[in-house]
DNA sequence: CGTTAATTGGTACTTAAGTATGAGCGATAA
DNA sequence: TTATCGCTCATACTTAAGTACCAATTAACG
């Protein structure tokens, strides 16, 4: 670009200077607006490797999910097509698992450990 | 700055629009900088309009917090120095007021409503 | 000054949550 | 093939949560 404007002299510096300013200051704010993107998707993702690591099985984790919900042990129980004696036990292990004392809890350290 | 060039001869134009695209691009990142603070704050603001529109009181509030953090009623109490009756009270208000039925409910509806 | 709302607390009760233990069954890896 | 794991379910129990009343106190409001 600058090339550009030393051969043709007819063309104000000025204006060239103008358009490598905005030029730039749009590539400023783009690179800026990608890695926000990024970063804000980072945030909000799951961690699926801490899930493994606590040794959550997958039924375990889709109960933790309905937990969360606000979902009674009850309503989780008619929703995944199991007895509620079922989904007690899978609560239970998920405490134990979680080391939380109750399901409240475990949704605090859950959303702490980027698991929901 | 273009002005000063015109003037000084000597100085390279390639070096001034240099100085410009990085000033500028410089600017550019600046300014989305601001602006996603200024959107990831808002995003976790607390809506405090919504808590008088439902009517929570200081202490209800209060209470909903510690709730949220996962503490049993027992906890709550011995942290605000009231009996764990007092907090009941709240707690079942609470739940009125957030049209809720458990209180892993209200967290779920409380953190909907951005109050939390 | 009376009224209202917020906070506190109690009793008595019902329901939900959570624990402990045992057991059956299917998949799967050693 | 047997041992392990995940999922299921049950019983029996304890504890926490939640509901329904009632009531005393205090601060704010008109």
């Amino acid at each position: 670009l600058s090339t550009y404007a030393l051969i043709s002299d007819n063309l104000d510096i000025e204006f060239i200077l103008a358009l490598v300013a905005i030029a730039f200051l749009s590539i400023g704010l783009f690179i800026n607006k990608k890695t926000q993107k990024q970063s804000t998707i980072s945030n909000q993702q799951i961690d699926s490797k801490k899930i493994k690591e606590l040794g959550l099985s997958k039924r375990e984790y889709e109960v933790l999910k309905e937990v969360a919900l606000g979902l009674s042990n009850q309503e989780i129980a008619a929703k995944l097509f199991v007895s509620e004696s079922t989904i007690k036990t899978h609560v239970s292990n998920l405490l134990v698992k979680l080391n939380a004392k109750r399901r409240t809890q475990a949704i605090q350290i859950s959303k702490h450990l980027n698991i929901l």
